[in-house]
DNA sequence: ACGGTACTTCTACAGGTGTAGAAGTACCGG
DNA sequence: CCGGTACTTCTACACCTGTAGAAGTACCGT
């Protein structure tokens, strides 16, 4: 048994593709399949369920948005001031609102609707641990914060939420917006 | 031409109901049929295509959220104090993340999302005026904050960043929480 | 009472969708 | 060279969906 993981990926990354640019009704095995350029029925093939290639889309989501986290966080120096923050998340949010970012940002927030109400997915979704976000806790607990790992929880959920409506409006982050949640954290 | 307004209000609100339950793929016409008890084929003849009733669903939705906004500005004295405000958003949010109001918040969400590829349908999300909206203005405008109407679009913003986590993760807004977006805003 | 109008319900149908399994192809060990 | 295994592609089909229009029903003014 040779499995090309490959196929598999190549699949499920042009789904996350179809779910950004079709909505949760767009995806489908056969738009997944033109989507990749593969003859029709291969996604079928190796996602045999609709269930089976929607949880493999999610999987590669949050493989992707965890490797670039990790990657964030590994060229992150210690975060010295909140100034540094801000920049760093400036650079975040702008890196979530456009180009392939964006797309998957669609994809991502389309999957957080849906996994309300499919639990099999909202713990694949989860939020987890990864160097960026440890940065940000390490700062804030250096600055005296007493619970750092839920203000952190807190300001990240704000910034998703400002991300969210500019993904949807418009407009990109403001280095004023993403200051005064900060500062809030750092109260 | 007399239209009967009521039958389309209540396919409506059947679709904001199909809708958070069953997701953008589980709303049909023949679903929403189901959900309001009505003879197979009534959806299709009030909203004769997908895009009519997706629209109305919209339509419903914000009209409701009006409504409902406008009745908490109207009951709302003056807010004098951020701890007053903070009380409001506790109550708020809270209302949006159980029984009916969660509902709605699926429903809203989905939309929203859904509005990022649909520029008509954004036309009817787009946030409005409403007393509720105003009350908070006016309260940071009264604590001298310089530019109110955007710290307001922010911290709602920010708001329902939470409530969308809250959502999907379970959980409650916390008032710690909701204190420190207010500080930010007062900031 | 009744004709007409507007509303309501039913039926049809051309696509699309999920899923299964058959047919075809490539490639490796011998 | 060849048989077999695993991967790939094709085909089939039952079901669902969007949409149209016909048939049925209620109700109003006359």
């Amino acid at each position: 048994m040779r499995v090309s993981t490959d196929r598999r990926t190549l699949l499920a990354d042009a789904a996350i593709g179809v779910l950004a640019d079709a909505g949760m009704r767009g995806l489908t095995h056969r738009a997944v399949d033109r989507a990749a350029q593969l003859p029709p029925g291969t996604t079928s093939a190796y996602y045999r369920t609709r269930q089976a290639l929607l949880t493999a889309l999610v999987r590669r989501l949050v493989a992707l948005d965890q490797a670039e986290l990790q990657e964030i966080g590994a060229r992150t120096p210690p975060l010295r001031s909140a100034g540094e923050v801000v920049r760093g998340l400036v650079a975040f949010t702008a890196a979530r609102l456009t180009g392939d970012g964006r797309r998957r940002s669609l994809a991502r927030y389309a999957c957080a609707v849906e996994s309300a109400r499919h639990p099999e997915l909202r713990e694949i979704l989860v939020p987890r641990e990864n160097l960026a976000r440890q940065a940000l806790c390490d700062f804030l607990a250096a600055q005296g914060v007493a619970d750092p790992e839920e203000r952190t929880v807190t300001l990240l959920t704000c910034v998703d939420g400002l991300v969210f409506d500019r993904l949807v409006n418009g407009g990109s982050v403001a280095e004023e917006e993403l200051r005064g949640l900060v500062t809030a954290a750092l109260r």
